[in-house]
DNA sequence: TATTGTTATACTCTATAACTATA
DNA sequence: TATAGTTATAGAGTATAACAATA
């Protein structure tokens, strides 16, 4: 019996040399972005259950710590550019978790505050974001966790202005 | 002569109290976001003579150590969708920076490559990317920068899976 | 049947410019 | 003239579903 044909390799053993990333990974920015990425995407499985992104998380727990908070001030507090606010205020108060009430001595102004349904998301939101938290501070540990929150600290310091 | 109203403090010098925001500083990914966030930033800025986004210099430093990479690999590589690599590679392709090549053995396979002009566009980035790198390396030290790397790896690690 | 690349689509995030009503 | 909120719009990033060609 004769072979015809002889496969460097059976087709099921080629492993497939793995991808050079090059200088990737040692990149201070690339590493940020793959951390956060899967810092996020854990974030959005354990709170699926509320329906509530970081971004909005942020919001309701300023609103909740500053009870009538102008909503310019909300948005430079959190990074966000004004314009960029009014559509997610906007959500947040279809769906009844926060209202803007008008403000006595400027007319122009809103001040926001939190209803109670967005109180009660928030205490629903807790234990959550605490599960959440403790998945990630698990593995760097409890020295790892606070060497690491100021190293991101010096990091975002004096870094950005959303005007 | 009465006073009518009396302002607790001239307007001028109404400090205006700071904003609270709770628990937030002492989350993972909300240090992690901002972080993240003053970094790009900065990249931006860095590379915006040569119109390149942190993704596309990702795909093109990928491109270079791994030429007639597939394109499904190098988009697993870097936690990217098949679906969403399509676009970005079409930009780098109409800017002439990277090219698809057909595979002998598979035809539904392209085979990815840097052009010429892509070599040299990341050439001219690697000084840039290198200045940006070290700006935010001198702000935590060689040490911190090292600390910073594992603990990130550490946060990254079996996190996601972008099929 | 499974895989490679692709189209179509939608939603979020971010960004700029310009408007309104006030101050 | 400046400020608070808003509208409109555009560009990226990311997500799912489904298709054609090929294996």
């Amino acid at each position: 019996m004769m072979i015809l044909t002889v496969p460097s390799a059976p087709a099921a053993a080629e492993p497939e040399p793995p991808v050079d990333l090059g200088a990737l990974p040692g990149l201070i920015g690339y590493a940020l972005r793959r951390a956060q990425l899967a810092v996020a995407q854990d974030f959005h499985r354990r709170v699926a259950a509320e329906d509530i992104r970081p971004g909005q998380h942020s919001v309701l727990t300023v609103l909740q710590n500053n009870p009538g908070l102008r909503a310019a001030r909300v948005a430079q507090a959190l990074g966000i550019k004004r314009t960029n606010f009014v559509p997610v205020l906007d959500g947040l108060e279809a769906r009844g978790l926060a209202e803007r009430r008008r403000v006595p001595g400027d007319r122009r102004a809103s001040a926001l505050f939190l209803t109670e349904a967005g109180k009660a998301v928030l205490a629903r939101l807790a234990p959550l974001v605490a599960e959440h938290e403790a998945r990630f501070a698990g593995r760097l540990g409890p020295d790892g966790r606070s060497q690491l929150m100021g190293l991101l600290h010096r990091l975002g310091e004096a870094g950005f202005d959303p005007a």
